[in-house]
DNA sequence: CCATATAGCTGACTTTAGTCAGGCATGTAG
DNA sequence: CTACATGCCTGACTAAAGTCAGCTATATGG
């Protein structure tokens, strides 16, 4: 890592903590503390149940249920059981009063207020300018929040993200999908030594994934590749694919191979522009038109 | 200000209050509480006065005086009066002792860890993407955090904006500056109701200054528009302008002008483009070349 | 010299934040 | 039905953060 690139990240902490992170406190303490306040604005108009809270605010358990107390008996907040049949009635939701919700209007103002503050200064072009770099930053803090790790192909996150992939490509395949056309993948194919499966979360949330089967005496297969829309664009996948063909690599495979459908063409894009070349087809896997392949002795490989 | 704008401000305080914010602090916590650690940073190998410490971390005298003790029982600091004949002996420095540097290198290294954190999980080209978005993010942020606001001429910190003025023109004018040759600008022109001095602070420190004489029955008179290079092309000059025309218009004045040297380029380009017309000379000032004029009554004028 | 201001300090205090060990009701696997 | 896990709760506690009044020594203006 280049020192410079360091030394810029750094300036930028400093002088963001200093404005933003300084002042978003401020303007979040309406003479309440801070704690009371953040909870109260998590919450939201909409509601939540506790557990999301504390996975959110990342809150002791017995600390947010006092917040809440507190909150219930300034009147802001009401505490129940979620009212509906068949849910666990050990869960509870929280749920914003009249007064509560007026309180968290009240800073949804304050928050629209502090960014009109730091707009205000600036000149029409400059207005635009910042905005723009913001997005650009925050759109990459958030690529370098994801964590791409190894997960049980049974884990419900992985499911979830192997589901939303499933839909996906029948979205866009032309003509469909239909999983039972195609060649099947076993749990067991992505669980070490045979395999593994990655997932990659955001905020512990699921975003993505990808699995590779590591075949004995054969090269290694990239299978179920999937990035989550709301963070395409990022390089998830690419980190992804790198990831996976480390793990392969590390295990002794010199060669990856994939197959995959024409109508995935960013999806193609990407192999080509990381090294793979189109080869003959080594399966006859019914929704693939192209197969690839990588030599994984020939790169760095390095992340 | 366009909604979208303040949208896009908000999400960008969220993820990076959320991403730099609460890591910056996990990362100064060294097994000692934030405080401590925060002000043993700010002291630095540099050291630091009393007073200084106190405003930059915004602490009560009284809570700044016993971290300071914590700090010197742990043996990382030590405070003493300035040991220089004459200065204040009520003022105390404060300065880190060898295991105080040791300590402060520790936050450095682990500062860097943090900025590398960040960088490392991107490919080669979103780093670079991302420094240089961060890099523009917070020239910007300095800028919107500038304060332009009236202050006596007689102030230190304008006498100091004067002086540094001096000095600049002095290296820029070919042939240099002598100010017994220029029209001398007295105090009492540039305190209301005569004229007003402003003067741009950052962070309380001055980085910019301009006045503005209201010479009765005749256009007003910019005078000393001047910008630290530290802060120079964030566009402050042009909101300094623009401040002092608006002092003028706001008192009845439909025209100001300026007169100005011939090596000051980015100076000319700026009045040229923010609506001022060069005029013939409408005084004998010894070190202009060209003088301007601007219409008041013409443009809009908002910030 | 006096009155007054200033810089920093100390003691006494409150509030906020956060932790830990249980407790009770509900859910679930056997 | 039993045993155990889970979700949320309370009580008891500690540490950190911050406030306020008053103190001492030095400076400053008359």
């Amino acid at each position: 890592m280049g020192p410079e690139l360091v030394a810029a990240v750094r300036r930028f902490n400093r002088t963001v903590t200093q404005r933003v992170g300084a002042l978003d406190d401020e303007y979040m303490a309406s003479g309440r503390p801070l704690a009371q306040a953040r909870l109260l604005w998590e919450i939201s108009p909409a509601g939540a149940e506790v557990a999301a809270l504390r996975a959110r605010l990342g809150l002791d358990s017995g600390y947010l249920s006092r917040l809440l107390r507190a909150l219930e008996n300034d009147g802001l907040v009401t505490v129940a059981p979620a009212d509906q049949v068949g849910c666990d009635a050990r869960v509870r939701v929280a749920a914003l009063t009249e007064a509560g919700r007026a309180e968290w209007a009240a800073l949804d103002e304050r928050s629209d207020e502090f960014a009109s503050s730091i707009l205000t200064p600036l000149s029409e072009q400059s207005r635009e300018q910042l905005v723009e770099a913001m997005a650009q930053v925050e759109r990459l803090l958030v690529a370098s929040m994801v964590v791409i790790e190894p997960c049980p192909p049974g884990d419900p996150r992985a499911r979830a993200c192997v589901r939303a992939y499933a839909r996906d490509i029948a979205r866009r395949f032309d003509g469909g999908f239909d999983p039972a056309l195609s060649k099947p993948v076993h749990d067991e194919e992505l669980v070490p030594p045979a395999g593994v499966f990655l997932l990659a979360t955001l905020n512990s949330e699921p975003v993505g994934c990808g699995a590779v089967k590591l075949h004995p005496d054969a090269p290694a297969e990239i299978k179920r590749v999937w990035v989550a829309d709301t963070v395409r664009g990022l390089g998830i996948g690419r980190r992804m694919l790198c990831d996976l063909e480390r793990y392969a690599h590390e295990r002794g495979w010199t060669t990856v191979r994939l197959d995959t459908n024409r109508s995935l063409t960013e999806a193609i894009a990407m192999y080509r522009s990381t090294g793979y070349r189109e080869i003959e087809p080594y399966n006859d896997e019914h929704f693939a038109h192209h197969w690839f392949e990588k030599d994984l002795t020939a790169g760095a490989g390095a992340a």
